[in-house]
DNA sequence: TCCATTCCTTAACATATGTTAATGCACAGG
DNA sequence: CCTGTGCATTAACATATGTTAAGGAATGGA
């Protein structure tokens, strides 16, 4: 069953106990987006973790009417509103499948309801935020190092195939471009 | 005594018990630095936590001779290589102080050491992380959606009277430009 | 099949920012 | 008191990137 995925992926961040997974399962629920469907909004409020099964997730703020993609998932990984979640406020990212989209999701008030009982869930949350601390802070290095060409390039590599599969203004977006000069960076690119 | 700032820094953050405070407490230890010296070198390996009393630290990367401002640190923040810290390597960031500067240390394993007995600890790091990440994003948002003239204008409230403290290339460099280029933008505010 | 929509590309032009260099101020050390 | 150093400012120029606009390929629906 997929609800397995979500143990494999938990244990493999740090170990979680039989009783521990027992009492998690049940708040497990399948969910599924269509192509530019929403899963999370601007300005509402979250109450669910993710993790993607199938598809692609892009995350973006939006101001006075320009869109800022920040950051694409990619199946394994979890497009959950962190943010929003643990200040209890409503999301200032919106976060939209750019294809069909298959989905794990579980309450995070529910999660959070264990950690007294589990303590293993306690620590999970605290190593996947550390490990996100981590992959940030190296992104973030990368990105203000080097220019839009070099990012560009890492960004085929961090995302084998995604360049096929969504439009390049979002691949722009996400470089901080716009698409002519991305279009620009590519021309170049090809006659070298 | 000033450890007990360490005590009134954690216990606004999270609720710590008076064992484990008493358990705490012979890690500390003071630390001072004079101008222009560091905390932490970049490519070297790190042991402590800090919590600044007095003074301004930067924190910077280095790339290709270039270096590139990520933070400033003012009194009651902790200019810690958190990075450095939970991944166990070499720090890709450096911290030098830019005015001489108080602080206290303590060791990372020391504090790591006491999860098992102190769980308050474990969830302190936690909402650390949490609060820190909340901090980031809406920075992250902020730097991306506005231009040099704003973000320069959130720099002076966030940092009052730090603009008068450090050189303006350090905070031309914060901003992503250039000094020249802050210099124009500090013209064009005057003469409107 | 045809048409409309979406999106990538290219060109021409405008603008913002980086680069190089010169000037002058302020401060610290001799 | 003088002088050197570090720093901010300004100008002139080069370059990169944004803007506007036009054209054309691919795709999906009628």
């Amino acid at each position: 069953m997929d609800y397995q995925k979500v143990f494999q992926a938990f244990n493999t961040i740090s170990p979680i106990s039989d009783q521990a997974w027992a009492d998690f399962r049940p708040l497990l629920e399948s969910c599924s987006l269509k192509r530019n469907e929403y899963l999370v909004r601007e300005g509402t409020n979250v109450n669910h973790c993710y993790l993607l099964l199938e598809g692609v997730i892009r995350v973006y703020y939006n101001k006075d009417g320009n869109e800022y993609n920040k950051t694409f998932f990619i199946p394994g990984m979890f497009p959950t509103p962190l943010t929003a979640l643990i200040s209890d406020q409503p999301s200032a990212l919106s976060f939209q499948a750019l294809v069909p989209s298959q989905l794990l999701r579980f309450s995070y008030k529910g999660f959070r309801g264990l950690f007294d009982q589990h303590r293993c869930f306690e620590s999970l949350l605290l190593t996947i935020l550390e490990q996100q601390w981590i992959k940030k802070e190296r992104h973030d290095i990368q990105m203000v190092t080097n220019d839009a060409t070099d990012n560009y390039l890492i960004f085929r590599e961090t995302y084998p195939d995604l360049e096929n599969m969504i439009p390049q203004y979002h691949i722009a977006s996400y470089l901080g471009i716009t698409p002519i000069q991305l279009s620009r960076i590519r021309a170049k690119l090809l006659q070298s």
